[in-house]
DNA sequence: TGAAGATTATGAATTTGTCTCACGAACCGG
DNA sequence: CCGGTTCGTGAGACAAATTCATAATCTTCA
C-alpha cells in the first residue's frame, strides 16, 4: 500500500468540501485528477473509501477512518513546517553547550535561565561527559558552544572572549600557608591538592603554575562538587584552587582563606568557541552578550 | 514545501543505518535516489537535514527533529494498514444497526454482548433516531442491519427471519377485559392505549388488528420505557399490546395479566435487513445466527 | 416523467517527478 | 599517498500524477 501525504489532505478536503467536484476546487487540482487519485487509493488500501451509492461521494466507514488518520498527522505536519520556519527566521535553534571548566555551571545557570525567556524556541542544553575532545564535536556539530580558558587557531571556530577570572588559592585557616601573603608553586610540594576530577591539562594550577614549574603536589585527590572540595579545604584534609567567582559565591563558609597564585595573581580569560556560521546568528549573540555580562554582575553582589 | 511518507521513511533509514550508503540498501534503492531525495527535501524546506562535515551522513539538530515526527507518524501508519488488512479479511467492520422496534432492546443487548466478545474489532453501535427511514439510510450505508416486522421487495437489500413473537395484550388484573379468554379489535373502542412514541405503522396492534378493523382507542398515550408502561397498565391508567417476550422479562409484576389478541393469537416475524454484500461476511452472518437464538433463549429461561 | 444541472468516471495525452546509471569529488585509515 | 568508502551530480529512462475531453450517472424541479 502506497498511502501518501497526498492522499490524506484529498481525504480530508472531500470530507470537508462535501464532494469531488468542491475538493478538487479547494485544493485548485481537476476534478478528474482527485477521482483517479482516489480509484487508485482504493485499489492499493483493497477498501472502499466512499460510499458511491450517493451522488455527493460521501466517506465510507473505512474512509472515516483514514480521515482519523488524516486529522491526526496533518496537524503535526504542520507543527513541523511551522519549527522549520522558526529554523531559517532565527528564532529557533539549538544551543547545546560543552564545558570544559568544571565549575563554569555556576555562573551559566543564571545565564542560561536568562536565555530561556528570550529565546523559548531555542532547544538549550549541557552536554556533560565531553570535557575532552570538546572542540572536534563542536565542528561535527555535535555541540554548538564550547566554553573553555585555552583559544586555538581553528579554521571556521571564533573565540569570543567572556570574562576574566582568577584563580586563587584556597586553604583552611589552621594551614600554614595561611599566613602567606600569596603563595607559589613550591608551597604546594607537601599539600594534597584537591581538584575536579578532569585531566590535568584543563586545570589551571596545573597548567599556569604547577606543570611549568615542575612541582608534583604531595597527593592528589579529585573530588567531583564545589561544595565538598570547599568542606574538606575548610576541615584542612587538603587544599584547592579555585576560580574566584566559585569562592565569593559560596563565602559564608568561613573557615578557610583565599591567597593570591605569585605575587601578582594569575589573571584568565574565559572563552566562548562557537562556528563561524553560529556566530553570528541572533540568538547566539544574545547568549554571547549575556555571558559577558550576567557573571560579572554576580561577582559583584 | 513538499513532505512525502517516502521522506519520513527515509530519514527513518539514514538514521539508523547510520548513513546514506547502507540505508540505500536497506530500502533497495540506490545511492544516487537517497542523495537526490535528500537534496530536494533541503531545499523545500530550506533547512539543512545532515551534518555534511562529517563523513558517514549523520543527522542535524532539525533532521532529528523531523526524525521525530517519523517516529510517531510512521507507526500510525502501519496501525491504518493493519486495520485495512483485517477489514479485508473480515475479522473487522462496522455494524451500525437501526432498530425500528422499539421494544427490540432488551433481546438485542445480549445478543450485541455476546457478539462483541468473539469480534472485538466490529465497530458496534445503535443508531436511533431513524426509526424512520431506516432502509434508506441502509441503502446510503450510514447503518449496516435494520431490525424490522415488515419486510419488503427491495434490490441489494436481504431480509432474514430471526424469531417469531406473538404480540400480547397486557391491562390490570381489575380492568373488565381481564375477564375475557381473548380480546378483539372492538374490545379497545373504550380503551386508553398506551403505546411506544412511534408512527402508527410500526405498532403491531395497529398495523395488524385496530387499523384494518378501523377501530379507534377512546385514546393513545405514549411513553417511552416498557416499565413505565407496565407500571401504568397494572394501575389501570391502560392497556398495551407488547411482544411477549417483552411481557416475560418483566413477569415479577403480577398486577397485570396478558391476553391473546384474537381467538388464535397473532404471530408475528422479526428480521434483520441487510446489504446483499455484507449479508455474507462473517461477522455479519454470526450475528445473524446469534440473533436468531439468543432471543428464544432468554424466553425460556 | 423528462430535461437541465450537477457530480463522478474514464481513457489518452501530457507533464511532472523519481529512480538508475555512470562518474566525479571528498574523506578515512593504514 | 593510495585503495576503499561515502556522498554529490547530471543525463536519460521510467513511472506516476495531472489535465483535457467526454461519457456515464445521479439529482432536482417543473
Amino acid at each position: 500500500m502506497h498511502l501518501e501525504f497526498r492522499h490524506l489532505r484529498t481525504i480530508k478536503a472531500i470530507h470537508e468540501a462535501g464532494g469531488l467536484a468542491r475538493a478538487a476546487d479547494l485544493m485548485n487540482i481537476t476534478q478528474s485528477a482527485l477521482s483517479h487519485q482516489v480509484k487508485g487509493l482504493e485499489d492499493q488500501a483493497g477498501v472502499e473509501l466512499f460510499v458511491r451509492r450517493t451522488k455527493p461521494l460521501r466517506l465510507s466507514a473505512a474512509g472515516m477512518r483514514l480521515l482519523r488518520l488524516a486529522e491526526k498527522v496533518l496537524p503535526e505536519i504542520e507543527a513541523l513546517e511551522d519549527d522549520f520556519r522558526n529554523l531559517q527566521s532565527g528564532k529557533a535553534g539549538r544551543l547545546h553547550i560543552a564545558i570544559e571548566c568544571h565549575a563554569c555551571f555556576e555562573w551559566l545557570f543564571p545565564v542560561l535561565e536568562s536565555f530561556r525567556k528570550a529565546w523559548p524556541d531555542v532547544d538549550v542544553d549541557i552536554r556533560p561527559g565531553l570535557a575532552f575532545d570538546a572542540l572536534p564535536a563542536l565542528k561535527r556539530e555535535e555541540v554548538d558552544l564550547v566554553v573553555s580558558s585555552d583559544p586555538e587557531e581553528l579554521d571556521a571556530v571564533t573565540f569570543s572572549p567572556l570574562f576574566n577570572y582568577e584563580p586563587v588559592f584556597v586553604a583552611s585557616a589552621q594551614n600554614p600557608l595561611a599566613a602567606k601573603d600569596f603563595v607559589v608553586a613550591e608551597d604546594f610540594r607537601d599539600q594534597m591538592l584537591i581538584t575536579y576530577p578532569v585531566d590535568r591539562a584543563r586545570l589551571d594550577v596545573f597548567s599556569q603554575l604547577l606543570t611549568p614549574a615542575k612541582v608534583e603536589p604531595r597527593g592528589v585527590r579529585q573530588v567531583e562538587l564545589t561544595a565538598v572540595i570547599l568542606l574538606l579545604v575548610a576541615s584542612n584534609r587538603g587544599v584547592a584552587v579555585l576560580p574566584d567567582w566559585v569562592v565569593r559565591e559560596v563565602k559564608y563558609h568561613s573557615d578557610y582563606v583565599t591567597r593570591p597564585l605569585t605575587e601578582t595573581g594569575l589573571t584568565r580569560t574565559l572563552y566562548a568557541a562557537t562556528r563561524d556560521e553560529d556566530t553570528t546568528k541572533p540568538f547566539m549573540a544574545h547568549l554571547l552578550r549575556l555571558a559577558k555580562t550576567i557573571p560579572v554582575k554576580l561577582q559583584r553582589s
